[in-house]
DNA sequence: CATGAATGAGCCTTCATTCAT
DNA sequence: TATGAATGAAGGCTCATTCAT
């Protein structure tokens, strides 16, 4: 039984060298920069057995995909249980999101060849389940988050928005200014300075505008974040250099 | 003269047509399924006439790349000098970049593209200069407006926040939203009906935010943006079916 | 000894398991869709196993063709071992080999790649020696009747036909229309309705023109047809549903 | 136009090439011994040429099969059209089936794997039709002869048989007869010595069998056969040696 | 200038066979 | 003796690019 252990051991540590390879190589030289030959050299492993772990290319961004949705989850809900009122677990989960981006580079680019390229149709519905459950996973934190606002006293939306709309305002602005912050080096030359404070400062101006308190002007999110990054995340703050 | 003139024409029209297709290529079938047989075919031109206009395959990204950035330039000027007070100016450019999505679908996956796939290494200085005009361009267009509500007292910024952070959020926000919604055909599985109505709302939220008046419960932006689509972008609406 | 026989029949239960799933694969699917991943997995044997069993895929053929000989060879016996004239014993042949072809589709196409695929390069000589074997004892059987029905004056061959060109004949006919019958599945378009029947029809055609007695037209052959499923092969019968 | 025309026939012998090439590779190493590859290197040109005249691999086999099949027909046509009577036509039509063996081995073996192999499910409709009207037009030809017989007194078919019935038998006999010969080299050890000469002899015995007049007692067929081979098929004759 | 046949490197994938455990 | 992971040669096919006509 032991045997069998190492070997599953051995099985995982094959397949996650596997990926972590993949995905430098997307991170580098695209998709199409990624191929199985190289994967193959690249790990010392034959291409037959990259087969074995994973039956086409396809797989292996599928794989990859939701094994960042998975880490991204757990993010998500470590920062969903932030000791503090509900915007600042907000914040939170707007740190975790900046934390995910430097500890896993690339994983943004992983998830939109996912549905650029036609790779989901090559993918088995068993994994386009899994993904999606990660998804959900992370609406459920934000949404979560929204709600107590709301229980709570900090929050009154209007009959036409409903909580899942402000999710999606900080996801879409989330989302937005990190892919910019990715796609384009040369922000500064346009007059963006320091685009990720900026992207901060842009989220709290959203909860501002939907009158989520306290407002910025009336707490001191800097200091929140100070504490996320101490209690909630002391590794990845340090990982990362965030400290 | 008149010759050189007619064939200058020529060449124009025979670029415009290959970069039609190429763009409806991309749009359908991904990157893989835009080659240059294909579009040879498309175009009913050979392969040897494509190769004296576009150098390479990337080349054809790029170019496509630049002249959807002039055409969004365009839209956005257009928006720009709508007759209003600064925020409904800044509603027509969210406007602009909706109805540039209906126009060009694709064109956001080509510049995807253009930055995921190593095209960029590919393509000559002289066009990446091109591609960076056009986006300053945008932002010009967007930051005029921005400094326009500062100087008529519509909008009070605070010292740490430039008139360029303000436009990296809605700039973030629209981009992300877009994104989101094109990527992920199961929004409406998360919670999220109306996409397209909530990221308006989310921009209103956001400028909000800023206080940048006048604030969205104290003037029909519904109005507004149907004064726009009238006034400013009359034969856009109506080919878009925007209304 | 009761421990290395009961080993032994382990090691044949083993064998005629491979080689009934090889046969499937190959009927399902052909050659190529016979491969020793599957047989493995279908055997639920390893694939080191198998290998044990047949040194490499030629083999599988080889044996495949080996033991399907034999059990033709064993009907033949029983075929001519029926009970009648030897026109009749001869057509109880005829009755074998449509049995043989349902009781064992795909055979014959392995005989077929045996020879068609450079398969035959690969078998040892040992195993060529026992294919022979089997066709032989085929072709003895039969020859058998043809001599015996000139014995008894059932017919007369001319100077120049030896009992083997008849039996040639037969086999010609037997082989030629059953591989058309498999390989045309159109032959009803084309106005061969009931090609079964009339293969055997065109069998007794060539026993007439030999002048082989009594003649199709003196004797009720269906009658024999019948007493042959009854009284020689009841099982085989029964199992094809030849009735 | 004379270009047009040059480099039409230019295509022509290059398809024939490959054609060629392809089929002595399959008559000499299998269906699996012919791969892309090889044809290119034999053929010095490169894969993508090859693949600029042939879809895939596939497609060589069928094309053969149909080359073969036009073959046949026009010999079957020639064949029919022997000036004699319907049973030495018939005859004719034998003398071409011999011919044809001789002149293009390989091609038996090219339609057995036409069907043995799941090459038919890759087959493009329209060159199926194209196969399906070869067959036929051999069929039209045979059964004419059959016909004419009949017409003529010479064949009286009881009312079970339809004359397709009898060319079904022929070309079993046929068919059946050419593959072992082409498939058992060792046919002489088991006693038949002249395998071609048998078949030919059987192929009388059958229409004897039918009562189809004149008898090979009553004719000589002999003299018929050098009649075939020098008025319809000289060429063809010398070719292979048949005289 | 236009053409499109020719090229061949490169990609994904399969599978017979070996061999350490 | 059984296992099945590992191997890597080989195969089918694509497509950007070139160049003779």
């Amino acid at each position: 039984m032991s045997t069998s252990t190492r070997k599953a051991r051995e099985v995982q540590a094959r397949e996650r060298l596997i990926l972590r390879t993949a995905e430098a190589m997307v991170a580098e030289r695209g998709y199409l920069g990624m191929n199985m030959d190289r994967i193959a050299e690249a790990t010392e492993y034959s291409k037959g057995t990259i087969y074995q772990h994973f039956a086409n290319k396809e797989e292996i961004v599928a794989a990859l995909c939701v094994e960042g949705g998975e880490r991204r989850v757990e993010l998500f809900r470590r920062a969903a249980s932030f000791d503090g009122r509900p915007r600042e677990r907000m914040t939170a989960i707007g740190v975790s999101t900046e934390l995910y981006l430097l500890l896993h580079p690339g994983h943004v680019q992983m998830e939109q060849l996912f549905h650029t390229e036609s790779i989901r149709e090559k993918t088995p519905e068993s994994r386009l389940q899994l993904l999606f459950a990660t998804e959900l996973g992370c609406m459920d934190a934000v949404v979560g988050i929204v709600r107590d606002a709301v229980t709570e006293g900090d929050l009154t939306l209007p009959d036409d928005v409903a909580p899942e709309d402000v999710c999606f305002g900080l996801w879409s602005l989330t989302y937005g200014g990190q892919s910019l912050i990715a796609a384009k080096p040369h922000l500064g030359e346009v007059g963006i300075a320091e685009a990720a404070a900026a992207l901060r400062r842009n989220q709290h101006a959203l909860m501002d505008g939907y009158a989520w308190g306290p407002a910025s002007h009336a707490w001191d999110y800097d200091a929140t974040r100070r504490r996320i990054l101490a209690e909630t995340f002391p590794e990845e703050a340090a990982a990362t250099g965030l400290v």
